[in-house]
DNA sequence: ACAATATTGTTATATTATAACATATCATAA
DNA sequence: TTATGATATGTTATAATATAACAATATTGT
């Protein structure tokens, strides 16, 4: 586990930081809500939406795919979540203050895990880019699969 | 439909280069490959697989998930298609003799159009950018969704 | 306390994709 | 040229991912 140095305490902060936005924009982090962003937060590892139920039902025994789709959906909302297309799989973002969020993603082939960057410069240039050719860029999706520096 | 002036051509080069290139490497294009290949190659929109498999059982009504998912593979490990991983869709590739491609999409959010876009300076700078950060990144997914300029 | 709204429960089903094994076709070399 | 191995296709079943639709419950503002 890379990337933070005490994940505990990155998890920590992430629920944290939730609850604090949740409340400054006047909606609820239920507790059904608060559990998926937790189990997200678990690790710097995407994880599956069937995973996350297999997880919800050790102490939910009657949570189905709704619970979870509804909650991460959400969580995307928010901002508090990314979906990583690449892998049909979702991971914490790491400011969700800053809505929207032009970031990307670097994956780990071998660990799994995501690292989430956000590079105004590059965004600024992907953009750019586009226009160049007569697009408007509304949204970006930027993952980038490889080795990372642990592996 | 833009980004080609005659698509009939378009899709015609693209289906006569498939086959000069997997006779070239000793591949057999079959008829099924061929005619997904065509499918694929009707619009500039990505098509789903099931699509796909609807327009196939058309003329061969005992096509089924694998026939269309086996050609979809082959097309893709001979660089003939894409996969768009933000649609789950699948766009034909405009220089398959270029194998790996490094290549992005702007997909406009009212035609449908992807627009297949190589630009091996912002590959590099994407490249570069994820060394700085101690990461060798081996495949970048770029899909851009916004408004193209006919829309 | 009441009504309006938001959330959760529940059942069913849609969508996307693969596993596994049988059969058929093709390429080639004995 | 016909056995043989490799490649491709047929077929059935099922896995994996996601949403629709409606009922029941909880929360919030009045």
């Amino acid at each position: 586990m890379s990337i933070c140095a005490d994940h505990h305490h990155c998890q920590e902060t992430a629920l944290s930081t939730a609850e604090t936005l949740c409340q400054s924009r006047g909606i609820r982090l239920t507790p059904q809500r608060r559990q998926v962003l937790a189990l997200i937060w678990q690790s710097h590892r995407p994880v599956k939406a069937y995973d996350l139920l297999d997880q919800l039902r050790l102490t939910d025994s009657q949570a189905k795919p709704p619970t979870v789709y509804r909650a991460l959906d959400f969580l995307m909302e928010q901002g508090l979540i990314h979906r990583i297309d690449s892998l049909n799989a979702y991971t914490g973002c790491g400011h969700p203050e800053t809505l929207p969020c032009d970031c990307y993603f670097m994956i780990c082939q071998t660990c799994g895990i995501a690292e989430e960057c956000c590079n105004p410069n590059l965004s600024a240039r992907i953009n750019a880019m586009a226009k160049d050719r007569g697009f408007q860029a509304q949204h970006t999706v930027l993952e980038i699969a490889g080795l990372c520096q642990d592996c």
